[in-house]
DNA sequence: AGCAATTTTGAAACATGTTCTAATATCGAA
DNA sequence: TTCGATATTAGAACATGTTTCAAAATTGCT
């Protein structure tokens, strides 16, 4: 998880029980405005003030907005794989079943609460160091799921990130199709285009991964001038 | 270009040459404070002082400081073109050249001008529609040089955007490959990994999509269960 | 040159993420 | 229970992108 959960501690064991709560009270009013407005609409004042804690607080359990919005997704994210785990992507084919995948999670996440997603599309997007490390934590996870997906099991969740289930090929495509998958969520946050374009995207591209039989790609064509 | 080149006007032609000025000015600015320090280090009163003009002003040649440096990394990218059509990609297999391309376009651009990049990679992750067209557009001029490249000859920069040279299955492999590209450099920008993983990323997922022998991806395994 | 329209200026103001501070409240241990 | 450490509060303050406004400068046109 993120490591801004909470005040940091000398000796003592974790969050005490108001700790917990107060958090709690913070990642709630953060989804509920994301919610409703996606990224801009969760004012860190607002945030404040819905859960009735002083602005300075906020800034001790959490270290920016993005940190907070991140530990929201981490959250949803956990439910995510609770849920394609007890019901793994149906399938007869890696390709059915990763394109089953991706239609289930863009359904599940995204498109069932659009702004929240927004939101969320855009705390992903900060580049600095901090952030960027739990960013490829999520995509490594995300990569499990995916690569479960693609050989029809279920992604075993205990099991430690830097050991990766599956192949080699298997993990390079999974990373691929969530690049897309990322970049064409992007695309549709921006208005670029519709909720359909997404499963379309990632259908064409796990085509172009998975299919068996190859087309020409003209690699052996003579190099034409300019 | 960005349509952010200058004040409306009404009826006269196009920007007078104090406005042009003024404009290089304000773009010159910009750029040498992003070659320094990255995005943060572009504040806009800076570039506004160092460009001699008023911050009022800034905002009618610009919508945005991300609009700013769009247009910025658009003056880079007509050079990049020239150049690769200058000198098309070299290798005798699609995998080749697009691997040449892409370690070439890294080099000269990325790696060349590191904080700038960097800033231009912030950029280019703002999600409000009217920056998310052209940063489409910028995608779309890409995957050209991309497909370009694949092919084996040199794209067509008078060509019109919509009309795409290439095969489906090109265009599509171009965009994935993008991508790819797209998302190491962010890693990279944040520190995730070094200049050589760039390549390799890319590598790896050229072979991926262009590979002519196929390796079993388990599309036919059985089922397993959680 | 002279005038009307447009642009630029300088500076303040605003919005919001983030930080700081002094006072107060809470908590855990002796 | 009392005390010292820690956490929380209210609110100001700060940084920076963005907007606004009246006055001054520039521009295009006749």
């Amino acid at each position: 998880m993120t490591d801004s959960q909470g005040p940091k501690r000398g000796a003592p064991q974790r969050l005490a029980i108001n700790q917990m709560l107060r958090m709690r009270r913070i990642v709630d009013a953060a989804v509920g405005l994301a919610e409703k407005g996606g990224f801009e609409a969760v004012r860190l004042r607002d945030v404040a003030e819905k859960s009735g804690v002083a602005l300075g607080t906020f800034y001790k359990y959490f270290r920016s907005k993005e940190d907070l919005l991140l530990f929201a997704l981490n959250e949803e994210f956990e439910q995510l794989e609770a849920l394609l785990v007890k019901e793994p992507a149906r399938g007869g084919t890696a390709l059915a079943r990763v394109v089953d995948f991706f239609e289930r999670a863009t359904q599940l996440t995204v498109l069932r609460s659009r702004q929240f997603a927004i939101a969320v599309l855009r705390a992903l997007a900060v580049g600095d160091p901090e952030t960027a490390l739990k960013i490829a934590a999520f995509q490594m996870r995300s990569a499990r799921l995916i690569t479960a997906a693609l050989r029809g099991e279920s992604a075993d969740l205990s099991a430690p990130l830097a050991s990766a289930a599956g192949s080699e090929r298997e993990q390079e495509i999974s990373f691929m199709l969530l690049q897309v998958w990322h970049s064409s969520l992007v695309g549709w946050a921006a208005g670029l285009h519709a909720d359909a374009a997404i499963a379309a995207h990632i259908a064409v591209a796990a085509e172009l991964v998975l299919e068996e039989g190859r087309t020409e790609t003209s690699g052996d064509l003579p190099r034409a001038i300019g």
